[in-house]
DNA sequence: CAGCGTAACGGCACTCAGTGTCACTAGCAA
DNA sequence: TTGCTAGTGACACTGAGTGCCGTTACGCTG
């Protein structure tokens, strides 16, 4: 009973990669589970840690922060998003093709509805978390109004950059609204009709210039306060085609 | 030099309301000189509390934590927006009246320029700034939703929470493009004209069924592949009025 | 002007997030 | 078996944020 320290067995689970994803998991359950039980400020890292059966200062090699545990694959999410616009179809509609790369964001939330529910309860109660949340939500925003604006230029449209950003937001906003909708119904909407609904008058409040395919008729509608400028624009872009 | 520890005497500037303003600024303006100056994270708040002639924990009297001081005027702004919604013309387009309250916002960013710079080079540098500056768009923009939901709901809208987050997160994103852009061109931009432009396409993206005044000649523009249903009810909205 | 009471302030001690460092060793390769 | 690599735990340290308390400046009342 004197000299070792008796230190305990490590059994080293970050050696290879998917160990690493498995801890990383078991680190983000038990942080939850905490979180939800007594308290996100009351709970402490060292705690998080030891229950997932590790050091603290693993825990830090896993997370670069407390709260980031609750985003745990958030990266991986964009990283999909940026994937989905390399292989996308040039032909389609950016935004439509933007609503379907955010629609991702709903599937990975339903494919685990438990600890999407117990983070929406979260972030919806401690305010730290609502603003990392906002956080996460802008960094995708990010990506959705970088690829909207490369396609908006390609169209010729001189205000591209306005308008990617501004449909980015908007985007971002439908789908956290049918999130949000949907997880307050416990996860029994049906969130593909929310999210389609959603999508639809995103589509058409945003489609670029109401450009449609050629050989169709279009009319052109706007109000006479309308400038003569917009009007002869919007003209020119109808007629010239996409 | 013995006994008494010779406090140093305490001019205690927040006894009256003014006073404490006076201190607020002063720590405020103290932080970001000393943010600019040496570093974000390599300021801490006792250095500003010093700068600023004042002890720490005072500081924290005045400002929840760090990086609150940078955005010291932020609920002023919300408050003011509040306002404004409050004794709006009911008359008015929403999206018109959000646009015009967001407004605010760059009339308080454009009143100080040179904090406005100094804040914005932070925030493009620091993450954590960045993501606090997230937060605080957000906080406004649920300000601008709730407004908006009410009208929408007034004017019978059934997906008026739908298109009031939608709509409030676009005017958001145009203000804050509008905003980025003039401080990126250090404050020599016209901002007006910017904004303008910004909510003009925001409001025809979001103006409500597209309804136009009395009296005034409407032409409906869809393409031919919209459908039936919604040229029925865009000509019944466009003839009908507002 | 004098006394009173309030509250602003500074100081101290404490918790905890986050980081640098280092010795240790599990697990892999030669 | 031996050596190397890297994941890990322990320790120490900084700094944000908080509770508490004694002090006292300052507004207010008489």
């Amino acid at each position: 009973m004197t000299d070792s320290p008796r230190r305990a067995p490590v059994t080293r689970a970050g050696a290879t990669p998917a160990g690493r994803r498995r801890l990383r998991r078991a680190l983000a359950a038990a942080a939850v589970d905490l979180f939800v039980a007594k308290g996100y400020e009351a709970t402490t890292v060292d705690e998080i840690a030891a229950a997932a059966g590790v050091g603290r200062r693993t825990f830090f090699r896993y997370f670069d922060s407390k709260d980031e545990v609750l985003f745990a694959n958030h990266d991986e999410i964009v990283a999909e998003m940026e994937e989905a616009f390399a292989e996308a179809d040039p032909e389609r509609d950016p935004v439509e093709t933007a609503c379907a790369a955010v629609g991702l964001v709903l599937d990975s939330y339903a494919a685990e509805l438990d600890v999407s529910l117990k983070r929406f309860t979260l972030t919806r109660t401690v305010p730290s978390l609502r603003d990392k949340e906002v956080a996460t939500v802008d960094r995708y925003q990010r990506v959705l109004a970088r690829y909207l604006r490369a396609r908006f230029a390609d169209q010729g449209d001189e205000t591209a950059s306005l308008r990617a950003d501004v449909a980015a937001a908007a985007i971002a906003a439908a789908n956290n609204h049918v999130l949000r909708r949907w997880l307050r119904s416990g996860g029994q909407d049906d969130i593909g009709a929310s999210a389609a609904e959603a999508f639809a008058l995103v589509i058409d409040a945003f489609r670029a210039e109401r450009a449609v395919a050629e050989e169709t008729t279009v009319v052109a509608v706007m109000t006479t306060a309308t400038p003569l400028h917009s009007v002869i624009a919007k003209v020119n872009a109808a007629l010239n085609g996409k």
